[in-house]
DNA sequence: ACCTGAACACCGTTCAAGT
DNA sequence: ACCTGAACACCGTTCAAGT
């Protein structure tokens, strides 16, 4: 039997959800979903009839929400970058900037694209796009994840702890031994997650000494 | 007209082909096939189908000569790792080690993700094995070109040119930066080949000052 | 030995139709 | 508004059959 639906849900649900559909707010759970199926089966075993049949609705709801499997992965990929951000942004605040700030943005960069390794497969695979240049997901969000990142290294010239030059380019330097540090801890090329925490501080503390003052 | 085919021929192509058979050496061909439709389309449109309408085949015929889709994708890794440690030592080789043959290291390593992208979006793309942790493609081919490093780098922490310390630490290090900048590049990320170029010289000089006894 | 055609179990996507 | 079933044009893979 089907409960009529109040036209207006005032029951929020935690983290401000909206207004509830005949499944609960389709398109987040439908996210929810698409990531839990990439993180146990890779993204090749990622399908749309899966996800559907996953949350008991057909195979074409999906539509309704993502105008096709490629939206999907976007979507994946934006969230991923705003959190993304949002862990950087915290790790530099709370040690309250300086050198200790950027070497915390480095390991939390390593730890995201560790512990929310689906997201960042998507965000970095070329799961989408793959013909041509393709749009880069979401250019505006993985901007401001990197713009974190210049932000707080321009300070750093400033205050005499990095060496002078391009800032775009001293940022460009860390982002990309963060990058390539990640997919080797993702593609489980250091061994137990102890190596990785090693690894990393030994990655960060070397990136410091290559650009610091 | 159909011309048969002597029972062994004997003239043989360049690179000493092996073989011929109706339609040429087909595995090399069909690799070949695979990787030009890779640069032109991404590896999403790589079809067993096209490959072989492409090179005038039956759809099936590829099953004489791999396994499967995976296995044809699994030579092209392969055949990028060997090609890469050839670039590598080659690099090395010619700078007649020292620093200057690190240097060329890093930069072979780049120029070569940039030049055979197809290849190395295949290597470390995860376009094969992605459903748990997989096999990696090859490990020996990769483990010979990561050797190459680890022989130069263990080298050069003799002669005082590196710091001491866990060599293949080191090495894991320099290989993430060039994996990281040659993502970059790949993706576009760096605008010009120019740009390229002169963050590859940023980079490998980075990592010679992180890195440096 | 090598190749083919037909068939199977999947896909993403579209569209007319239901409530 | 939101959801469904049937249909279309694709896939990888298998298998019996051809030369």
């Amino acid at each position: 039997m089907l409960m009529p639906m109040p036209r207006k849900d005032t029951t929020k649900g935690p983290a401000g959800a909206r207004r509830a559909y005949h499944h609960g707010d389709l398109p987040r759970t439908m996210l929810a979903e698409a990531v839990r199926t990439i993180d146990r089966q890779g993204i090749a075993a990622l399908t749309l009839r899966g996800v559907g049949a996953k949350l008991g609705v057909s195979r074409n709801a999906l539509y309704r929400h993502f105008a096709n499997k490629d939206a999907l992965l976007l979507a994946v990929a934006a969230e991923g970058f705003r959190l993304l951000r949002v862990d950087l942004q915290g790790a530099w605040e709370q040690k309250g900037g300086g050198a200790l700030g950027l070497d915390a943005m480095g390991a939390a960069y390593i730890r995201f694209a560790v512990q929310h390794s689906s997201h960042y497969r998507v965000m970095f695979g070329r799961a989408l796009g793959e013909a041509g240049e393709a749009a880069s997901p979401d250019p505006s969000a993985s901007g401001d994840a990197f713009g974190t990142l210049v932000v707080a290294i321009d300070t750093l010239q400033r205050t005499g702890v990095l060496q002078g030059g391009d800032s775009l380019q001293l940022a460009r330097y860390a982002w990309a031994v963060v990058h390539g540090v990640s997919m080797l801890a993702i593609d489980g090329l250091l061994r137990t997650p102890a190596d990785v925490e090693e690894f990393t501080r030994f990655a960060v503390a070397r990136v410091r000494t290559g650009i610091g003052a």
